[in-house]
RNA sequence: GCGCCCGUAGCUCAAUUGGAUAGAGCAACGGACUUCGGAUCCGUAGGUUGUAGGUUCGACUCCUGUCGGGCGCACCA
């Protein structure tokens, strides 16, 4: 809708304009305030400016009439475009809001260290993540969806430490020493009793077995993983592990080193990531030949590039934010463009129960489980309240009020406008096969509002994604809600002379609210 | 100490990315058809956008200082 707006409003201006809402809609479905940036080049008052341009939209199809107020250029749609526009949209849902963007991207997310079982700071990233990869392929962008197996490193070593002191422990029943790191936590204790059930409780006995120890319960928490992202709802196209990457280091080491970017010092080999904003230079190889972490994205961003994606999106922690500047010189030494990388910081969560703060650690073994919130409170509500947050606000939220099932749960009472429409159908007795060719004309200001809004969803969502904030949707679905709810309270609609024209404008509000809710990985409800 | 993020109604958050009178929900108070489902709707109250300057036709938004909170500051991952 407003693609066609700016294409007819550009074929009378002839130059470049912003075109945006107005604050009341009374005003117009449209505004400009051109007037105002051409007062100064035209010496004229942006009042005078704008009369003049209003009178160019004269005879225009998709305009019904087009007003100067105060400065302000207002745009008023007619109701054949608006009516068009529903028919379609309602004859093919699927298609609706959709667009033919092409460009390809490679979006990582999650990610989280294959140890343990995510925890709700997790969740964040993978909400945002998996719902920026519904939207983005509805909006005909070639996305993939990637997860990052961090299998190598210390860490891996202390995951088989941690599962083979807690079965001599707690198997085999031998008192033992914890080192000053390992991974806390009963699920470590559970990992013991499984290894022992399928290995064999004698596997705590030597500690040769620690590597073994440490391969299995890998595996068996990227499964876990698995399952408590299935919960709700995600799904990833692949997993790379980092391990398997590192056949490759001798390549990629060698494009740095062309580069003249890294050089030798105390014995270890640097890169001089301050060229490119960083903080300080940073160790690629240490003293004994080892490589550091940032070796394996090194790795990781070369094997990304070289597949060749138009953009690169990382969601990650907001602890990790020190990061971005050494990753980025690395994709820059290693002669790729670093600004296709773009990286989505998942700010902190912090939770709370009856008031009472968690602080959130894996490696003390303190922290919320997703999947125990999830039970709580159901993937739907987890999903809308996090999205519902810019990204880079720190939330806080308490999980006792998501107990409470009432309007105080917006997911509630946007299923519940879904349901309304749904019960209305079935009190009318009508499908919407029968109403889809009604006109939508001569509707009073709440339905002609209604119409509006309900036809909006494709510039919100296209707003919503390209600037990764998909708190416009949320709040777009709870603002279409509350207009049904008011519309439904003040019209009756079965039995009125209009009921066909209004099961219509329901049956149009309902494409919308379904597709805004399924691209956020949520099934609308036809019954509460 | 340095860097990044944040600061908007009592609480949780928005604000078309520099535009018209800063808006929702929760909490409070007062109302609505014996209901196409009242799990809804309408109204009242609540603000010097942390603070002091600057930029311009115009600032919650951009710049500088300052105060407060979070995160980070490894050859760990």
């Amino acid at each position: 809708m407003k693609k066609r707006v700016i294409q007819a409003v550009r074929d009378e201006l002839q130059r470049e304009f912003i075109l945006e809402k107005p604050k009341d809609l009374s005003f117009g479905h449209y505004a400009t305030p051109i007037a105002f940036s051409l007062a100064k080049e035209l010496r004229k008052s942006p009042m005078v400016i704008a009369d003049e341009l209003c009178k160019k939209f004269e005879n225009s199809v998709i305009f019904k009439e087009v007003t100067s107020v105060k400065g302000y250029i207002n745009f008023k749609l007619s109701e054949d475009f608006l009516d068009e526009y529903a028919s379609w949209a309602i004859a093919n849902e699927k298609d609706f809001a959709s667009s033919d963007n092409n460009q390809s991207i490679l979006l990582e997310y999650v990610s989280a260290n294959p140890t343990g079982p995510l925890h709700i700071g997790h969740a964040r990233g993978a909400i945002l993540g998996d719902s920026l990869y519904r939207i983005g392929n509805h909006l005909g962008y070639k996305i993939t969806s990637e997860y990052y197996v961090n299998d190598a490193g210390s860490q891996m070593a202390m995951l088989g430490l941690s599962i083979f002191l807690a079965g001599k422990q707690n198997v085999l029943k031998i008192d033992v020493e914890w080192p000053e790191e390992f991974y806390r936590g009963e699920y470590i204790f559970d990992l013991a009793n499984d290894a022992s059930e399928e290995l064999g409780s004698s596997i705590f006995e030597d500690d040769k077995n620690i590597e073994k120890l440490s391969t299995w319960g890998k595996n068996k928490m990227i499964e876990l993983i698995k399952s408590n992202l299935a919960d709700i709802g995600i799904e990833f196209e692949q997993f790379v592990s980092e391990k398997s990457l590192y056949c490759d280091w001798d390549n990629s080491f060698k494009k740095l080193e062309n580069s003249d970017k890294t050089y030798q010092e105390g014995g270890k080999t640097w890169i001089r990531s301050t060229d490119l904003g960083d903080e300080k230079d940073r160790v690629v190889i240490r003293e004994d030949g080892r490589p550091t972490y940032l070796a394996g994205d090194v790795i990781y961003h070369d094997n990304k590039y070289q597949r060749g994606y138009d953009h690169y999106i990382n969601i990650w922690g907001a602890d990790h934010h020190g990061y971005i500047s050494r990753v980025k010189a690395a994709i820059n030494f290693l002669g790729y463009d670093e600004k296709k990388l773009e990286v989505i910081l998942a700010q902190m969560v912090a939770l709370l129960k009856g008031g009472e703060p968690y602080k959130m650690s894996k490696r003390a073994g303190n922290f919320i489980l997703m999947s125990d919130v999830v039970r709580d409170v159901g993937s739907d509500a987890l999903r809308f309240v996090f999205l519902s947050k810019k990204s880079d606000t720190h939330l806080d939220f308490d999980v006792d009020m998501f107990k409470q099932k009432d309007s105080s749960n917006p997911i509630f009472y946007i299923n519940y406008a879904h349901a309304r429409i749904n019960q209305i159908f079935n009190k009318s007795g009508k499908t919407v096969e029968d109403v889809k060719n009604v006109k939508l004309e001569n509707l009073n200001d709440d339905g002609a509002n209604l119409l509006y809004s309900a036809l909006l969803l494709p510039e919100v969502l296209e707003d919503a994604f390209e600037s990764r904030q998909l708190q416009k949707l949320t709040e777009y679905l709870k603002t279409l809600s509350a207009s049904l709810h008011k519309f439904y309270n003040e019209n009756r609609v079965v039995g009125d002379k209009d009921e066909e024209k209004f099961l219509k404008l329901f049956a149009m509000v309902g494409v919308s609210l379904r597709t805004g809710l399924n691209l956020i990985g949520i099934k609308a409800k036809d019954k509460m």
